[in-house]
DNA sequence: CTTATATACTTGAGATCGCAAGGATCATAG
DNA sequence: CTATGATCCTTGCGATCTCAAGTATATAAG
C-alpha cells in the first residue's frame, strides 16, 4: 500500500470527527458543522456574512448552508438579513443567543481537540504539520477554460 | 483561531474527498467507502475477511458496512460466505468480478490521490506526515472500565 | 428595452452513515 | 441443561450532505 499518508489521514479523521462530534453533540446540541459556521460568523465583521461566502469558508455547498442555517434560525441562534443592494444576497447574523451559545460551547471543544488532536504534538511540529496541511487544495477553485 | 492545524485538517479532507468521490464514481461508480473495502478485501488473505474485521479497518460501524456490502453484492462485487465454526459470522468475499473492478480502479485512482494529496510534498515530507498522522487515535477503543 | 449570462438561494430526490434496538449464536458458569 | 452475558449482524429511523433543477435578481451586450 503506497498512500499511507493518505490512509492514515482517511482513517484520523473518521475517528477524530467521530468522537468530537458526539462530544459536542452530548454538551451542546451542535454538529461539527454547527460549530463551526458558527465560529466564522463569531469572528467575522459585524458577525454577519453572506450565506455564499459563509458555505464557501467552512466548505459546504449552497445547498449545504442553506440547510444548515435552516437548523440555527430554528434553533434562534443565527437571523437572516436581507442586503439592501444586492436583492439576491441574504446574511446570516449571530443572535445574540448565537453569541453566548458559541461562547459557552467554545472551551469544551477546543479542549476535546486538543486531547484528540493537538496534544499528539509538540509545538514545532504543530506548526510543520499545519504548514503540510496547507499546501493541500482547498478549491476546485475554477474549471479550466474549455475554450 | 488557535487550532490552525486542525482546521486545515478538516477543510482538506472535505475538499480532497469530495473531488477524489466525484472523480471515483464518475469513472468507476464506486464510492470512496467503496474503494477502501475492496482494497482491505483484496490485500486480505483468500480475498476474504469477516464483516466485523472489515469495518473495524476502515472506520465504519456494524450498519455501516451491512449497507456498503448490500451495495458491492448487487453489482456483483462481493459475496456472502458462512463461517463454520461460527454461525454469527458473515464473511465478504471478493468475486472475479470484484476483483477485476479494484484492478480496474486502483490505477486511476491512485493517481488522483498522487495529483490531490501526495505530490504536495516531497519523499521526506510524506514520510513524515505519516508518522504524525499516525499518532492520532483510531479506534474509542475501549471504555475505561467503569468499576 | 430586450436578451443572455452569471450569481444567490431554495427545494426535491437520493445517498451515506450513525445510533438504538432486536435477533441469532456462542461461551461460560452454575 | 439453563441462565447470563458477549459478539455478530441486520433493520428502522433520523440526520447530514450533494446534485440537479428551479426561482429571483443582477449585469452586460445588442
Amino acid at each position: 500500500m503506497p498512500d499511507t499518508a493518505w490512509l492514515r489521514f482517511l482513517r484520523a479523521h473518521a475517528a477524530i470527527t467521530r468522537e468530537l462530534s458526539s462530544r459536542l453533540e452530548a454538551l451542546h446540541e451542535l454538529t461539527l458543522s454547527d460549530f463551526d459556521v458558527l465560529v466564522q460568523l463569531y469572528y467575522a465583521e459585524g458577525r454577519r456574512m453572506r450565506r455564499i461566502d459563509l458555505a464557501r469558508s467552512v466548505l459546504l455547498t449552497a445547498s449545504g448552508i442553506t440547510r444548515l442555517l435552516d437548523g440555527l434560525e430554528s434553533a434562534g441562534l443565527v437571523a437572516k438579513d436581507r442586503c439592501d443592494s444586492d436583492a439576491r444576497v441574504t446574511y446570516a447574523v449571530l443572535t445574540k443567543a448565537g453569541v453566548k451559545k458559541i461562547e459557552d460551547a467554545r472551551e469544551s471543544h477546543l479542549a476535546d481537540i486538543e486531547e484528540l488532536f493537538g496534544s499528539q504534538f509538540s509545538p514545532d511540529e504543530r506548526e510543520q504539520l499545519a504548514e503540510l496541511l496547507g499546501r493541500l487544495p482547498l478549491a476546485h477553485t475554477a474549471e479550466p477554460c474549455s475554450k
